[in-house]
DNA sequence: CGGCTTCTTGATCTCGATCAATCAGCGTGG
DNA sequence: CCACGCTGATTGATCGAGATCAAGAAGCCG
């Protein structure tokens, strides 16, 4: 069991990176690379792959373990009391999945594939006891869930108050991040979300989604498909800041 | 030091607590009662009283202590990138302030007096360490912040789809849920912070709140200055939870 | 090739921001 | 004690962003 401290300085390394990330943007950051993600392998258990629009977990099913993301994507939702669906998360390969279950010991959304995807499996009981690796592990969770807890409530609660394309910068400017982080360009990536997802996910109708893609286009954007390549970043940057053309300025 | 393992069932209790909590509210689930509060205060020191818009502490300050609020109440601020301050929380008594410094070891925003205030002091590093009091409250937190993780995530989200009026009476539900569980009524209490400070933190104008407390007025809440009494409780339920007269319903 | 879903574009209407003015509360000082 | 001024709260009028309704267009898969 000793073989595992070498993860601990990665755990170290992965927090510091979050820290240096300025941007302003939706990004749920608890990444890790593929190197980290094949160190924390013997915590893991290799599952089979989903397809698309398959289950990984249901909504207040018992939290048993959570799951990192190798490949692929997902996205969760929650039920809420009046049935709508509502989308709280796109999770992108290296990324943690189930972390809310945590607290009270259900899911607290259904997460699905949105495309062919493999995760591995991390039972939550292999993060008990005192072992050095698995305190260092829960370490980390521990700070990474607090800089999500702020994250989120500044940054959605700065939606409530942006326009549309603010809105939806953002929502780039996050996704671009996330795979820049991965070692993907952060310009030229394809998301396997439906416009309807994106929309769901940031309090938009559909059809406006739809229409401030056309309106990027001419500028910052170029769109094909579920293809998106960001032809201006620093105005697409400036955008979603609200340093840019916004309601009310001058 | 032996002498604070009853606390243990104590915390174990408040998660219970909070897990029958369906309210689908604000809430910040982080609440202690005053017996569990005087268990705790073996780690904690009493910290003089603070006066209204007296600072606690700065965004960017660095984490060393979080709080525990005891009389009083207070709010959170960040300032953006652009300059405004957007309001991320209120704190009523029994209620953690600064966990969300953890994460960079920075408090992300600022937090203020909303009225006369006492506080007890937490240093972080009396919750280090592998004491069994030490590790259970760690636990503690560990999961009252996966739930709180899960509950903004989803609110908030919910709140971007969400009308004004349904956005108000979410807050005085959350409200109300919070004073209940502190033991007081839930259908009358007194709020510190200003309608703009309101208005700030659900993403709405000022004028937007007062209007709003107007409408209420007629039927579901009574408004006096900063008091508020709930006459409809199922009527402000049903608007918060999206049952109610909504726009596009029939 | 049909039959689906997803995406786009157009037209209308409503909610809430904004601008503007008045009013109420409240501590200060004459 | 009351006049004054300041801040916060209310109310009215206007306007624009975005939801909604409606209809096509484009993929996508059997």
């Amino acid at each position: 069991m000793t073989t595992h401290s070498r993860v601990l300085p990665l755990a170290r390394q992965t927090q510091a990176r979050c820290q240096s990330c300025g941007l302003s943007s939706l990004c749920t950051p608890l990444t890790l690379t593929f190197q980290e993600m094949e160190q924390f392998r013997s915590l893991t258990r290799q599952a089979p792959p989903l397809h698309k629009r398959q289950v990984l977990f249901q909504q207040g099913a018992p939290f048993t373990s959570f799951f990192i993301v190798r490949s692929g994507s997902l996205k969760q939702s929650s039920r809420l009391p009046s049935g709508e669906d509502q989308i709280t998360q796109f999770f992108l390969p290296g990324e943690w999945v189930g972390l809310d279950g945590i607290g009270d010991q259900r899911y607290p959304g259904s997460v699905v594939a949105l495309e062919t995807t493999t995760v591995c499996e991390v039972p939550f009981q292999r993060l008990e006891g005192d072992h050095p690796l698995v305190v260092e592990m829960r370490n980390h969770l521990f700070h990474a869930m607090s800089r999500e807890m702020h994250h989120e409530r500044m940054l959605v609660r700065l939606l409530l108050r942006r326009t549309s394309d603010v809105r939806l910068a953002s929502f780039f400017m996050a996704m671009s991040a996330r795979f820049q982080r991965r070692g993907y360009s952060p310009y030229c990536f394809r998301l396997a979300m439906s416009r309807g997802d994106i929309g769901n996910y940031l309090g938009l109708a559909v059809e406006t989604v739809s229409r401030l893609l056309s309106r990027f286009q001419q500028q910052l954007m170029a769109t094909r498909g579920r293809e998106f390549q960001i032809l201006d970043f620093e105005g697409l940057r400036r955008l979603a800041e609200g340093e840019g053309r916004q309601a009310a300025h001058g």
